[in-house]
RNA sequence: GGAGGGGUACUCAAGCGGUCAACGAGGGCAGACUGUAAAUCUGCUGGCUAAGCCUACGUAGGUUCGAAUCCUACCCCCUCCA
């Protein structure tokens, strides 16, 4: 096992929170190996570098030796999540929570050793529990307590309605420490009073209350709001090598720095002397490329991350066109088509009024040559490729 | 149950009888510049077999030559009182 401080450091990186403070090093100093527990949500999985951030964490954890616990919330996704207040998620069914489970596995092992993971579902403890045990559980926490926690305080000072069992779910949550005997729970920063509620529902079970780590919310590739599908800032895990390649290049230097912290598996002075290398004048292009390098390895492999690296190269160093292009065929009504439609049909616009558009810009091209007449007419039996911006592109036969 | 305020394009937000496919901002897309950086500048941002037409301002009707704008009913959201 690496020596502790070392541990620490790494540990510690990109992390938001420790809590308590010195909690870590504490457990540590056992020199045992610790339980790490991460709860997730037993809805699908769909997930992206974000929420790598926890999964690496974990995956960090497992190199120095200690137990992951990957902790599937199938139990109180049953009941339906309390924060989305305006829209109660309908109940998951057995066969839906086994499906997803099995996608998490295919994605997670991406990153985590599935010999060293331990994979569990609330529902195997919460579901023997009996109206009285629940009961009972809830006395462990107060209202006062739980009127701490910020959103409910808000809603509570507001006025807004806050049900019951909205008071249960971080009870469960924490209940689910107690029966994993939880030394350290990780979760985002949102989940901070969550992971509270585990050391001290662990403290009135007899056990040592477990750490509580947060991981900051990722930037996506705006750098500025919260990576999310809804926003189409992020890089999901199942990207197509190339795509995934071109997305990590196109954030800015700053954000490229803040990736390699919480999304690389480079050691942390392995990080800085890169840092150091592009201060004295390297160019920060090449530090993408490794972290782009990297990432698509990780998600597809060696080759596939070459692959990109040079298409990427090829592509918009020097303007060639794309290796595979998509081939597309189509039919004209009357032996010609007008440019407008022909670019809707193979995909490249959305509409013709968006295809005209496209083309009073400048932003069209047949073969690499620009066009500018909108009322253009192709003839059948011509194929060319079609390029709208700089990364849509087809080559279209027209019959 | 009572009183009041509001629902406008991806989001926020103007407009309150014609000049409104709808100001402005954000976002997005495209072009220039580049390292597909970032920042910046410029343009675009409902659809259509396209100098015209069609559909859109919560829903359904109505008034009018003409409505996002006025009237009626309904639905939804918010605030205050009980």
């Amino acid at each position: 096992m690496a020596s502790i401080k070392d541990q620490l450091s790494e540990l510690a990186r990109g992390i938001d929170e420790i809590l308590p403070e010195d909690g870590l090093a504490k457990k540590l100093e056992k020199k045992k190996p610790l339980i790490v527990k991460a709860g997730f949500d037993p809805t699908a999985p769909d997930l992206h570098l974000g929420h790598t951030v926890l999964i690496n964490k974990m995956r960090q954890f497992q190199e120095f030796g200690h137990e992951v616990v990957f902790l599937i919330g199938d139990f109180t996704g049953m009941i339906g999540d309390p924060s989305g207040k305006n829209a109660t998620r309908p109940p998951l069914s057995r066969d839906e929570i086994k499906d997803n489970a099995a996608t998490y596995e295919a994605q997670i092992y991406k990153i985590l050793d599935p010999e060293k993971t331990r994979i569990e579902f609330n529902s195997r403890w919460m579901s023997q529990m009996s109206a009285a045990d629940l009961i009972k559980l809830a006395s462990h926490h107060t209202v006062a307590r739980m009127l701490e926690r910020d959103d409910f305080n808000k809603r509570y000072k507001s006025g807004q309605s806050i049900s019951i069992h909205e008071f249960l779910y971080p009870i469960v949550q924490g209940y689910d420490s107690v029966a994993l005997k939880a030394d350290v729970e990780l979760g985002g920063t949102d989940q901070k009073f969550n992971l509270l509620v585990g050391r001290q529902l662990q403290q009135d079970f007899g056990q040592e209350p477990q750490v509580v780590m947060t991981t900051p919310l990722l930037e996506g590739l705006d750098g500025v709001q919260k990576m999310s599908k809804s926003l189409n800032n992020y890089i999901g895990i199942t990207d197509e090598p190339d795509e995934m390649f071109g997305k990590v290049m196109s954030i800015s230097d700053e954000l490229m720095w803040r990736y390699y912290e919480v999304l690389s598996f480079r050691k942390l002075d392995d990080i800085e002397s890169l840092r150091s290398r592009v201060a004295a004048g390297g160019n920060p292009r090449d530090a993408k490329f490794e972290l782009a390098m990297e990432l698509v390895e990780r998600f597809h492999d060696r080759k596939a991350a070459g692959a990109a690296k040079k298409e990427f190269i090829a592509r918009f160093q020097k303007g060639a066109l794309p290796d595979k292009i998509k081939e597309v065929s189509i039919s004209s009504q009357g032996g010609s088509l007008g440019i407008a439609q022909l670019l809707k049909e193979a995909g490249l616009v959305s509409s013709t009024s968006e295809a005209f558009r496209m083309i009073k810009q400048g932003a069209v091209k047949i073969d690499g040559e620009r066009i500018e007449d909108k009322s253009l007419q192709v003839s059948a039996g011509s194929t060319s490729v079609y390029q709208v911006g700089k990364r849509r592109f087809s080559r279209v036969s027209l019959t």
